[in-house]
DNA sequence: TCGCTGGTTGACTGACCAGTCAATCTATGC
DNA sequence: GCATAGATTGACTGGTCAGTCAACCAGCGA
């Protein structure tokens, strides 16, 4: 009964941070206020500065909380003995995944952040930075099995990868593409194989 | 003697935006002041209150500016009997070249309104959709030709390809990807190479 | 020379909001 | 029952900044 009971010992932090994913995805960072964030969460204003030192905090925490999974995940399929393809499958998968189980979460970390050059973007660079090397590395090891072209850098062919990604995300987020757990799973294929199968058809078609 | 004297008739309203570019750049457009644009531009506070309703506008005159340049020329393009890749080409090819020739601007239309859902992507989404639909139009084209895949939608090819570009521009504004003449045309041919060929290699290498 | 028009100036105002802090509450140990 | 530590509260402060406005000025026509 003393373990994790309903009620009596909330966590305020996590109210906290949940509120303020809710709060930024639907005003924006600039936009809200602390007191929306402390309101959504049914908590004093004070409370927040107890628990993060600033504003800015609170979404570093958001973020790196996040980004730290993805890039754990990353490395954990890149130690699989998988083809590339399967891998870069995994990867797009994951994000997508990402991305239906919260898609707030998802908005606020790529429009607050990860697309965010000045102000966050900067602050988190490295983070950043770390899973478009861990890709180009993906592309690298193929490239050497000779699976994937040598005539196409690596960082470049990550960052098209990755960019292709957060753009249909960015459709999602946006309204702009279709979203529905079958658009989802046809998106995690269709990223796929465009990157690595292009969307030329192989062989000119002799439909004569 | 009378048209364009140099230094008798300033175009302040030019050198106003002019100096919004630069500081919106450097500084972000929500952390800038709108003193600091003045003081760019070397022109009194209350001036640009005389050219722009409000700071906002003057983002959106320099968004709306150029992104009309670039529809027109996705039309322009679309109208001529080139080959589907080659249209890509040549829309790969305006906007890096667009960040060449002018690197501020094109960074504070991705980072501040391209990339921005909330705030100003919101605002005009409806032009920066219709970028989208250009591309979405050259796909669904090729695709009737039999020379693009029909298994991947164009709306979404659209996104990709697109979404590759501004990755690899947002590459070289966080300075994640190196810059120059050479690489600028190289990125051309890479990421019309990587959409529409594909990264793997046709044929399985028989490199026994 | 005079006055008018429209460009130009920058000090000022009003609103907003992140962060502070002293007071209050709650739980727990003794 | 009491004391202590940590959680919680929300009114308040200090600073910032977008936008206003009354005054000033330059050019030009009469």
């Amino acid at each position: 009964m003393s373990a994790t009971r309903a009620k009596s010992v909330p966590d305020r932090r996590r109210a906290i941070l949940d509120a303020a994913v809710k709060v930024f995805a639907r005003q924006g960072f600039h936009a809200c206020r602390v007191s929306d964030i402390a309101d959504e969460a049914g908590v004093a204003y004070g409370l927040l500065y107890h628990y993060f030192p600033s504003k800015d905090d609170v979404l570093s925490t958001l973020f790196l909380e996040r980004w730290g999974v993805m890039l754990e995940m990353i490395r954990a399929v890149d130690r699989e003995p998988l083809p590339a393809r399967e891998k870069l499958t995994a990867i797009a998968s994951f994000i997508v995944d990402s991305y239906r189980h919260d898609p707030d979460l998802m908005k606020v970390i790529i429009v607050e952040v990860t697309r965010a050059a000045n102000s966050f973007g900067q602050t988190h660079l490295a983070q950043i930075r770390q899973a478009y090397t861990l890709i180009a590395a993906i592309v690298t090891k193929a490239q050497q099995e000779g699976v994937f072209k040598a005539e196409i850098d690596a960082e470049f062919a990550a960052m098209t990868f990755y960019g292709a990604i957060e753009q249909v995300l960015t459709g999602w987020i946006f309204g702009l593409l279709p979203q529905g757990d079958d658009h989802f799973e046809r998106a995690k294929q269709m990223v796929v194989e465009t990157v690595c199968g292009g969307l030329e058809c192989a062989v000119t078609p002799s439909k004569t």
